[in-house]
DNA sequence: TGTACATCAGTGAACGCGCGTTCACTGATGTAC
DNA sequence: TGTACATCAGTGAACGCGCGTTCACTGATGTAC
């Protein structure tokens, strides 16, 4: 045994007394710093300092601790959207302007989370209680797109709230993926990844004819541009 | 060494005669199949019927002959979309919604070289030809964005080309790797990506006053909904 | 056309390494009485 | 309060495995003359 494994076994004695949790903020760091893919079990039980069994007693295998910080993830990421959100408030637009800028933050600040989340390759759908909880964030975003949609001008014709919601998430997801990280194709902007979202999300509902000059929900400026005749109400 | 092994090279001679072709082949079903992060190299030769040190003689190691497939990729990407641009024909908008369906298309249907270029975390930007292909591809989406910049309706500010072509590229990656492929991250939708990109185009595009019912080039239908006065000419 | 020779593109055996996983074990802790 | 005992949460050694990589080698091919 190293010295550095008998110093650290002498300061903390036997039992490591909060193993689990030490082994997800080890996996964290690990999978931030060298990717979902690149991280191991054994490392984390390394890091953590402890032997290479010890991990087994508290998750199955590699899989159930990355699941659980999936799981974590999607709860925080719940949290952090539903504060953002603040039920609609101080009115509808800005506050759905403030959930874009809280996703990218959580991709910028998290991204071990994020990795874990929508990187890793684990099956969401195949496990009830993170498929229970991806819904749960998701569903923030939908109700943010229902608020949305319940105002639209009266001219125009009501875009799909579900429609709306992954066309943000779309969004949000493409800017943190491509340009929020120290990611392998990031390329130079001219301007934030936050900028950049917010632009993108004030076309697009502009694009759907909401007024987007952040007073709290005022008359909409103009009429609708074109007819309405495709599907989902968009001109073809 | 195995009967099939045996039979294998009784059939083709001690030399491979295109082995560095047949390698990249196999990595790419590897990729396909397992992932990026999954593709070894020792594999990628057991599947080409050599031996481990077979490959050695064609890449310096498993991170050149990713680097490989990327560049491959890249190219193949430029050649599509400038095939799906046609230089703006029959007119810009339905030409630029062309490209979008060839973006997603290139995703589903080539997941292997799409996750080597953009998800296999080889830094791309320290490879200048790869960069320099990776460059090729977005100018054709940039070239795109800077044509229907050009046809802004005469009323409407002159948003950047360089913002426009960010904004579409997020929305293709954002909606092709959430949706686009046998994802992890996959939910039920309740229509194709294709379509969810069509119509998110479509709505961006209207977004910054373009006219989107696929008439060539027709006037735009109705006065700017906003006047101009944030920055990029987005209303704040 | 033949032959000598250089070069090329493979082989297969070997290596060190780190990983995941199992095992019998042991020290610490909690609990019944 | 003390003691016996069950349970829990660790240890460390060992294993088999596949990977990346190197090495001296060898069979095939191309070329100069």
């Amino acid at each position: 045994m190293s010295w550095r494994k008998e110093q650290r076994r002498a300061e903390r004695g036997y039992h490591h007394g909060n193993l689990k949790e030490a082994l997800l903020q080890a996996a964290l760091g690990l999978i931030a710093e060298k990717g979902a893919a690149g991280f191991t079990f054994a490392d984390a039980a390394r890091m953590a300092g402890v032997s290479p069994a010890a991990p087994y007693r508290h998750f199955r295998d590699r899989d159930e601790l990355l699941s659980s910080i999936a799981q974590r993830g999607f709860e925080q990421f719940e949290a952090l959207l539903t504060q953002a959100w603040d039920d609609g408030r101080p009115d509808t637009v800005s506050a759905f302007e403030r959930v874009g800028k809280a996703y990218l933050a959580f991709a910028r600040n998290e991204p071990a989370f994020y990795s874990a989340m929508f990187e890793s390759g684990i099956p969401v759908d195949a496990n009830p209680t993170l498929m229970a909880a991806s819904e749960r964030a998701f569903a923030i975003i939908r109700a943010a797109a229902e608020r949305l949609a319940a105002m639209a001008p009266p001219g125009m014709p009501r875009p799909p709230a579900m429609m709306m919601a992954l066309h943000i998430w779309s969004m949000a997801h493409g800017v943190a993926s491509l340009f929020g990280r120290g990611d392998a194709a990031r390329r130079k902007l001219p301007m934030s990844p936050e900028d950049l979202l917010e632009a993108e999300v004030l076309i697009y509902l502009r694009g759907l004819g909401f007024p987007t000059d952040r007073r709290p929900e005022p008359k909409p400026a103009g009429p609708p541009p074109v007819p309405p005749s495709g599907p989902w109400g968009i001109p073809k």
